[in-house]
Parts: structure tokens; C-alpha cells; sequence
DNA sequence: AACTCATATTCAAAAAATCGAATATGAGAA
DNA sequence: TTCTCATATTCGATTTTTTGAATATGAGTT
């Protein structure tokens, strides 16, 4: 991956570096507005579970995605750029991503998934994405 | 290069990989709203002129500039996305990219360079950047 | 026709990204 | 401690991207 040069605020190529792989469009569209642990991510888009893990890294490096450690899992989830006119190019990028075809059964099959009172072996006691509160 | 998938409307992952590349942001950052012709890059970025051309062919491809000829000259413009959301992404970018130190510096050197009464050897006679009309 | 000039393309090498497979880490349970 | 489970990282191989150098194209000029 590229290295963040530093010299302006925010790395323009590192970000769309980060948003030129469909694996982790698909993990950005998924994550939405809720923090969502790793598990679900590898059922849900039935890759290996350390693509998923590298993709992620990947994610973290360019700056967008933020990791939690809960136990033995670990939850993901989106964090804005602060620089104001990032932030605007990421939030739409993010509603563009949401009208794809993909990307939307991507999202009601993690709703599938987390919802439905049948849970797959490998998600068994797994914390379920939780909606993060609005910023402010 | 990607290919187009074709299966929605627009390839996201295509504009994407186009933008993450620093030569193609800064030939975009100089098109900005006006006609600029290929030696034009070629004097301003100081890179070699089949880089500037292989970069150009990819921005064609990637659905985000059009050419047109002029006896030898070929002039390049931006053609923002017919989809709304994409064409909107595309702007913010444009935006952002336009405050980047380096863009700015790019931006004014081209200023320089073609409205400079001494003229560099290399674009004696060359059609000089021109304004395109306001979309309507 | 031959020549010049601006631009595009080809080619092979170098650099970077991605991958599956195997392994490492690190936290909780026993 | 050892064992298990979720996740991360390393490894080497494959694929893709980018590059400089050389060459091709194509329009004007002579």
C-alpha cells in the first residue's frame, strides 16, 4: 500500500487507493453506520477470513475505519476524515455505494443474518452490529 | 485496467482506481473547467510525454475526460459522469483536489506558462488552455 | 512523395497489489 | 498451564499497474 506522504492534511491517492477494491467497498457499505465485529463480515461476504482481516488493515492504514477489541472480537467501524472537504467526498461516496445493487443485498443479508433466530454455527455468541450513536 | 462491469449504472471501482494515482489527479486538477492541450501537461507537470499520454488514455477509459483533435493537437477536457451521484463524488473531488498545495502549484504554473509573453520553445504555436462554456 | 512535429502505442522490465495457505497472536475458558 | 476460538500476520506465488525507451500514427508542410 501506499505511504500517507503527510505534506497536506489528508493523502488523496491513500483513499482512493482504499476505495479501488470491490472486497472493501463491499466491507465500508456493510459497516454503514453501525460497528460491526469481523465475524459477520466473513459470512457475509463468504470470503476467506483473512482476506477479510487484510482488506481491513488495509482500511485502517488509509485512515477510515476504526478498530475495537471486545474479548476475542473485533469490531469495525467508519470514522469520518476530519477535513471537512474529505469528509463531504466520503459521505457521498459512502450514499453512492448504498444504491448498488450488491451492495444492498449485501446489507439486508448481514440483516439476515444477525436477525434471523436460526444463527449460523460460526456466529454462535457472536456480538451482533450495534448502531453507533449519531455523532455530535 | 479494470474493465466496466456494466452490471449497474456506474463502475464505481473504475473512477476510483483513476483517481488514485497522483499524475492522473494533477492532469485532472489542470483540465479544471477549461480545454487543455496535451504539450500543455507535458511542459507543466514535467514528466515524459508518452507518461502524459498513457495517463490521458487510462482517464478516456475510465470514462472521465474526452479528446478532441486540432490539426496535431489534441486537447483534453473533463466530462463529468451522467449519473447524479457519481457526477457529484466527482466534483467534491475536484474540489478537494483544487486546494492541495501541489494542485495550486500546477494551476499556476500553467497560468504562467501559457500567458507568459516568452513562450518555451516546446509550445511555440501550440492552442493555448481555453475556457468551456458553462454547462446548459 | 519526404519531412516535421504532436501524440499514441508497444514492449519488456520494475514495482506494487492481491491472493491462498500456513502460521502467529492474544483473549477467554478449563 | 493448556486448549479453543476470533482475528491478524507472514510467506511465496500470481496478477496487475506503472514505467522508460523505442517505435508507430497521423496531420500538416514542403
Amino acid at each position: 500500500m501506499k505511504k500517507n506522504s503527510g505534506s497536506n492534511r489528508y493523502d488523496l491517492e491513500l483513499l482512493f487507493s482504499a476505495l479501488a477494491d470491490r472486497t472493501r467497498l463491499r466491507l465500508l457499505n456493510l459497516m454503514g453506520d453501525t460497528e460491526v465485529c469481523v465475524c459477520f463480515f466473513v459470512e457475509v461476504l463468504g470470503v476467506p477470513q483473512p482476506k477479510v482481516s487484510r482488506h481491513l488493515a488495509y482500511l485502517r492504514k488509509a485512515g477510515v475505519v476504526e478498530a475495537r477489541r471486545e474479548g476475542k472480537w473485533m469490531h469495525y467501524r467508519i470514522i469520518p476524515p476530519g477535513d471537512e472537504r474529505a469528509a463531504r467526498v466520503f459521505m457521498e461516496v459512502r450514499a453512492w455505494l448504498a444504491e448498488e445493487d450488491q451492495m444492498r443485498e449485501d446489507r439486508s443479508k448481514l440483516m439476515n443474518v444477525c436477525c434471523s433466530p436460526i444463527v449460523p454455527l460460526r456466529l454462535m455468541g457472536a456480538p451482533k452490529p450495534t448502531r453507533l450513536a449519531p455523532e455530535g
